[in-house]
RNA sequence: GGGCGUUUAGCUCAGCUGGUUCAGAGCAUCUGCCUUACAAGCAGAGGGUCGGCGGUUCGAAUCCGUCAACGCCCACCA
C-alpha cells in the first residue's frame, strides 16, 4: 500500500467527525458510570470563532476526551448566549444601515428583527467548533433565551424577589449613552485620560461685583447641575466663605456653600462644585445635605432643557463650547493639563455618564457568603490558585448587582405596574393579574390594565444559572439529568469574567442547588500577538482560526495552542506554534508509514537489541504515563502534551524505532512487531485528547477494528510500575552512542562506517547489542593496529575508538587537557568544601557522602584523562 | 492611591518545603548529512553571574529585606 509521505488533515477531519457523530460518541445520558461534566462558556449567539475560543474549547475538549477514555460518562454541554447588549447593538446598527431607527419601532417589531438576525447568524460558531473537533453533546445544545432557560430566569427572579433579595430603587448608575442603558460596575473600564482642569469663577452672592471664588473642575459642562459648593470645614483658605452663597456662571443660579470633610483641602482651590445628579460623590453629598439633583442630560448624552442655550448639544461639544464662552466672558480663570481616570463602557467604548435612574438590584452580601467560603476552603479549586486572591477581594467587597438593562433583547423583567401605582412580580401575566386583583381588591382589573416593566435583565442574570439551567434544574430540580450531572467537574474560562460569571455561578449554585456548581476552574490566558497586544477583531491582529485549521490542520492548531499556555498565563501566539503542531502530526504519520511498511516473518528470531528496546520502551512509556497523570491532575496541560511529544518523537521514533528497524527489505520478527503495534496503539491513545483526528485515523488503520469501534472510547493507558534502574542504565547507553556519533561528526567518519569500541572501566554488558547496532561499532574487538585513537568519557568509564586514519594529535591533546583542567578545578572546589570544618560538621551525612562521591568520580576521570594524554603522546 | 503577580538561554516557560535530576525543556541558532518513515527530516553542538543590591546560612535561582522594570486587579479626590 502506498501512503503519502505527508499527513493531509483535510482528507481525514471531516470524515472522522462525521463518523463520531453517526456513532453517537458525543452523546451522554445518565447511567451507572461516574459522570464527568463540563458546560461550555456560551459564546455570543451571533459571534464567530476567535483565537480565545480556540484555546478555551481545545482545553475543554482535551479534558472531556480524556475523561471519556477513562471510562467516565463524559458530557460536554454546548450552547450560546443571547448577549443582550452586544446583540442588540448589532441589530440596531444593522437597522440603522437600512435607515431604520430603533425608536421608530415597537418592542415587538424590534424583537422580530432581533430574532431574525439571531436565526441568520446564530449557531455559526457552534459549527466552527465542530471543525475544531469539539466533542460536545450537540443534542443538548442550549440557548440562554430558549424556552427552558427563559423560564428558569424568570422563576429565579420571582423567587429572589419573594425572598426580599431583589429591590427597585433610584441609584447612581453607570449610564452608557450610546447603548442608552445602565451597565454594571464590572462593565466599566477605567482608562487614564489626558484632559484639562478648568478653573471657573463663581461670584459671591450679595457682595460687590468682582468678588468671586474659583472652583476647579474637569467637567465644566455639568455646571447646569450645580446645586451647592462644598468646602472642608477645617480649611482656613475657604473659611471666609462659610454660610455664604455663590452664583453659578451662565446659569446664574444662587447656591449655598456647604461644609463637609469629604473635600480634599489640597486639591484645586479647596472649593468643590456639587452636582448630585452627575457624580457619585456629589450624589452622596446630595443625600447627606438634602440637595436637589438636577439631571441635565438626555439618555443619549446630549443636554436637556437645563442646559439652556446648549440644549441638544453633545456633552463633549458643550465642554468645548463652554470653555470658549467662559473665556470670552472672563469667567474662566485658567485651565491646566490634567490626567484623570475616566470610565468607559466595555461594550460601546463611550465614556460612562454617572446618572440617577430607577433600576432593579439584587442584594449580594448574604448570597456571596457560601460562595466565598467554597473557594477559600478549596471546595472549588482555581487553577492557577493566584486567582483566589482576586476572587476573595471582590467577594468581600461585593456590591449589590444592578440587574436591569434598558434594552429589549433579553429576558423582560416580570414586574407589572398597577394603574394606581405599585407593582406585582409574577412568572406569568396571568399570575400577575391575579396578584394584582388580590393586592388592589379590585376584581374587575384586566390584564390590559397592567403594564409590564420595559426593562430587560442583565445577560449575566441568565448565564449565572447556566450549570443548572442547561440540565433544567431550576424548573425541575429533581430531574434525572441534574441529579446525575450536577455538580459539574471543570469550568474552563477567562480570568476577565471571574466576577461577571464565575463568581455569580458559584453564588447561584449554592442558592439553588445548595452545593458547588463545579469542582475546578481552569483560567486560560489571553491570546496575544507578537507585540503583546490582545488579539481582537477591532485591532485586526487576530488570525482567522478556520483559516489556520485549513492550513495546519485542526490537530496542528490545537497542539500549537496548547504547547505554550500554562493555565492563567497569556499566550503569545505565533503561527510557528501551529507549524510545530503540524510537524508533529507529520512525524506521527511517518512513524505509522514505517511500521505499516514492515513485513513480518514467523520464523525470524527476535534480535537481542529488539528485546532490550521493547523492555526499555515499555518502562519509558509507563514513566511518561505516570508523569502525564500527575500533570493532568495539576491542569498543566502544556507540560502533559510536551511529555507525550517527547515520548513519541525522542524515545519512540528516534530511539525505539531505530533500534528495532530491520535492515533493508528484511522482515521484522513477530514478537517485536506485536509489541510495536501495541506501543503505537498506546501512544495514539495518549495523544488522542490533544489530537483527536490523526489519532483516530491511524488507530483505525493500525489493526482490524470492529464496526463502531473508535479510539474515542478506547481506554487511556494506565500507569504501571516503572523499572527505574533499567531506564537509568539505558540513559547511559544513549550517552555512549551519542559519544560515538559525535566523534563521527568531528572526524568526518561516514555514519555507516563500522568502527571498533574499546571499553575501560565499569560497563553494563547487557546493552552491548544496542550499542553495536546504533553506534555501528564492534565492542571489544581483537586488538589490531590503529594509527591513532580517540576517546570519550561516560561517567567514569572511558570509551576509545581506534582509528585507521591519523588524527590531529595536537587538537586532541588540547581538548583532553582542557577537560583535565576543568576536572582538576572541580576537584579543587569539592576538596575545599570537604576541608571546611563547618561544612563537615553541620551538613547532613547524605550531602557529605555526595561530595565524597564527586571527589572519587573526579579523581577517576582525571586518571583516565591523564592516561589518554599519555597514550597520545607516545 | 491600595492589593497581587512576574522577572531564569534569542523566544515561551519548568525548577515543590534551601545541598548530584541545579542550572533544565521546547522552539529558534550553528555544524554535518537529500542515510530506502519523515528535509515539515536525521545526527551533533553552542548558548544563562537565575532583574540589581544587601542579609540569613557551612551552602541561595530557591528564604528575608530593599530597589528597579513589566503586568493584572481594585479604588469616588473634583
Amino acid at each position: 500500500m502506498e501512503i503519502a509521505s505527508k499527513y493531509n488533515p483535510a482528507e481525514v477531519e471531516e470524515k472522522c467527525y462525521r463518523y463520531w457523530l453517526e456513532k453517537g460518541f458525543f452523546g451522554s445520558t445518565p447511567d451507572e458510570r461516574e459522570p464527568f461534566t463540563i458546560v461550555i462558556p456560551p459564546p455570543n449567539v451571533t459571534g464567530v470563532l476567535h483565537m480565545g475560543h480556540m484555546l478555551n474549547n481545545t482545553i475543554q475538549d482535551i479534558l472531556v476526551r480524556r475523561a471519556r477514555m477513562q471510562g467516565k460518562n463524559a458530557c460536554w454541554v454546548p450552547g450560546t448566549d443571547h448577549a443582550s447588549i452586544a446583540t442588540e447593538a448589532k441589530v440596531v446598527a444593522k437597522l440603522a444601515a437600512e435607515g431604520i431607527s430603533k425608536k421608530d419601532l415597537t418592542r415587538e417589531d424590534f424583537l422580530s428583527h432581533a430574532w431574525e438576525w439571531t436565526h441568520k447568524h446564530g449557531g455559526i460558531i457552534l459549527e466552527q467548533l465542530k471543525k475544531l473537533g469539539a466533542s460536545c453533546d450537540w443534542n443538548r445544545t442550549c440557548f440562554t433565551m430558549d424556552e427552558q432557560r427563559s423560564q428558569s430566569v424568570i422563576k429565579v427572579f420571582v423567587d429572589l424577589y419573594n425572598k426580599g433579595l431583589i429591590y427597585r430603587g433610584i441609584r447612581m448608575v453607570n449610564w452608557d449613552p450610546s447603548a442608552r442603558t445602565a451597565i454594571s460596575d464590572e462593565e466599566v473600564i477605567h482608562k487614564e485620560e489626558h484632559g484639562k482642569l478648568y478653573y471657573i469663577k463663581y461670584t459671591i452672592a450679595g457682595e460687590a461685583q468682582g468678588k468671586y471664588i474659583v472652583i476647579a473642575t474637569t467637567r465644566p459642562e455639568t455646571i447646569f447641575g450645580d446645586v451647592a459648593v462644598c468646602i472642608n470645614p477645617n480649611d482656613p483658605k475657604t473659611a471666609h466663605m462659610k454660610g455664604k452663597k455663590v452664583v453659578v456662571p451662565i446659569v446664574n443660579r444662587i447656591v449655598p456653600i456647604i461644609e463637609d470633610e469629604y473635600v480634599d483641602m489640597d486639591f484645586g482651590t479647596g472649593f468643590l462644585k456639587v452636582t448630585p445628579a452627575h457624580d457619585a460623590n456629589d450624589y452622596m453629598l446630595g443625600e447627606k445635605y438634602n440637595l436637589e439633583g438636577i439631571d441635565i442630560f438626555n439618555d443619549n448624552g446630549t443636554l436637556n432643557a437645563h442646559g439652556l442655550q446648549y440644549e441638544g448639544m453633545d456633552r463633549f461639544d458643550v465642554r468645548k463650547q463652554i470653555e470658549k464662552d467662559l473665556e470670552a466672558s472672563g469667567w474662566m480663570e485658567k485651565t491646566e493639563d490634567y490626567t484623570n481616570n475616566v470610565g468607559y463602557s466595555e461594550r460601546t467604548h463611550v465614556p460612562i455618564e454617572p446618572k440617577l435612574s430607577m433600576q432593579w438590584f439584587l442584594k449580594m452580601e448574604h448570597l456571596a457568603k457560601p460562595a466565598l467560603e467554597a473557594v477559600e476552603n478549596d471546595t472549588i479549586r482555581f487553577y492557577p490558585a493566584k486567582f483566589k486572591n482576586m476572587y476573595r477581594h471582590w467577594m468581600e467587597n461585593v456590591k449589590d448587582w444592578n440587574i436591569s438593562r434598558q434594552l429589549w433583547w433579553g429576558h423582560r423583567i416580570p414586574a407589572y405596574y398597577l394603574p394606581e401605582g405599585g407593582f406585582v412580580v409574577a412568572e406569568t401575566a396571568g399570575e400577575a393579574l391575579q396578584q394584582a386583583r388580590e393586592k388592589t381588591g379590585n376584581a374587575a382589573l384586566q390584564a390590559s390594565d397592567l403594564r409590564q416593566d420595559e426593562d430587560c435583565l442583565d445577560t449575566w442574570f441568565s448565564s449565572w444559572l447556566w450549570p443548572i439551567s442547561v440540565f433544567d434544574g431550576i424548573n425541575n430540580p429533581d430531574n434525572a439529568d441534574i441529579t446525575y450531572y450536577y455538580p459539574t467537574n471543570d469550568l474552563v474560562t477567562a480570568p476577565e469574567i471571574i466576577f461577571f460569571w464565575v463568581a455569580r455561578m458559584i453564588i447561584s449554585g449554592y442558592e439553588y442547588r445548595k452545593e458547588a456548581c463545579f469542582k475546578n476552574v481552569y483560567f486560560t490566558g489571553i491570546v496575544r500577538d507578537k507585540k503583546g497586544r490582545k488579539m481582537s477583531k477591532s485591532l485586526g491582529n487576530s488570525p482567522d482560526p478556520i483559516e489556520l485549521m485549513n492550513r495546519y490542520g485542526a490537530d496542528g492548531v490545537r497542539m500549537g495552542m496548547l504547547l505554550t499556555s500554562p493555565a492563567g498565563n497569556d499566550l503569545p501566539f505565533d503561527e510557528s506554534l501551529c507549524e510545530q503542531g503540524r510537524n508533529f502530526n507529520n512525524k506521527i504519520w511517518n512513524a505509522f508509514r514505517l511500521i505499516k511498511g514492515w513485513r513480518t516473518e514467523d520464523s525470524a528470531p527476535q534480535p537481542e537489541a529488539s528485546a532490550i528496546a521493547v523492555k526499555w520502551f515499555e518502562a519509558q512509556m509507563n514513566k511518561t504515563v505516570a508523569e502525564m497523570d500527575d500533570l493532568y491532575g495539576k491542569y498543566r496541560l502544556n507540560e502533559a502534551i510536551m511529555s507525550a511529544y517527547k515520548l513519541f518523537w525522542d524515545e519512540f521514533s528516534a530511539w525505539y524505532l531505530e533500534i528495532i528497524k530491520p535492515g533493508y527489505e528484511q522482515p521484522v520478527d513477530k514478537t517485536t512487531y506485536r509489541a510495536t503495534l501495541g506501543f503505537f496503539d498506546s501512544l495514539l491513545r495518549l495523544l488522542h485528547p490533544f489530537m483527536p483526528f490523526i489519532t483516530e485515523e491511524l488507530w483505525q488503520a493500525l489493526e482490524m477494528r470492529k464496526e463502531g469501534d473508535s479510539i474515542m472510547i478506547a481506554r487511556i493507558p494506565q500507569a504501571a510500575p516503572v523499572e527505574e534502574t533499567y531506564l537509568k542504565a539505558f540513559e547511559t547507553v544513549k550517552e555512549i552512542i551519542g559519544g560515538i556519533r559525535a566523534i563521527r561528526l568531528q572526524k568526518n567518519i561516514p555514519a555507516k562506517e563500522p568502527l571498533n569500541l574499546l571499553v575501560a572501566g565499569e560497563h553494563d554488558e547487557r546493552f552491548n547489542p544496542v550499542i553495536e547496532k546504533m553506534g555501528i561499532v564492534a565492542l571489544n574487538p581483537p586488538k589490531e593496529k590503529a594509527a591513532s585513537r580517540i576517546s570519550f568519557l561516560v561517567g567514569t568509564t572511558e570509551y576509545t575508538i581506534p582509528l585507521i586514519q591519523t588524527i590531529n594529535v595536537e587538537e586532541e591533546l588540547t581538548k583532553l587537557k582542557e577537560e583535565l583542567i576543568y576536572q582538576q578545578g572541580f576537584l579543587n572546589l569539592v576538596m575545599k568544601k570537604l576541608g571546611n570544618t563547618s561544612f563537615v560538621t553541620k551538613a547532613p551525612a547524605n550531602v557529605i557522602d555526595a561530595e565524597r562521591k564527586k571527589q572519587a568520580d573526579a579523581e577517576s576521570k582525571i586518571r583516565s584523562l591523564e592516561e589518554a594524554i599519555a597514550a597520545l603522546k607516545i
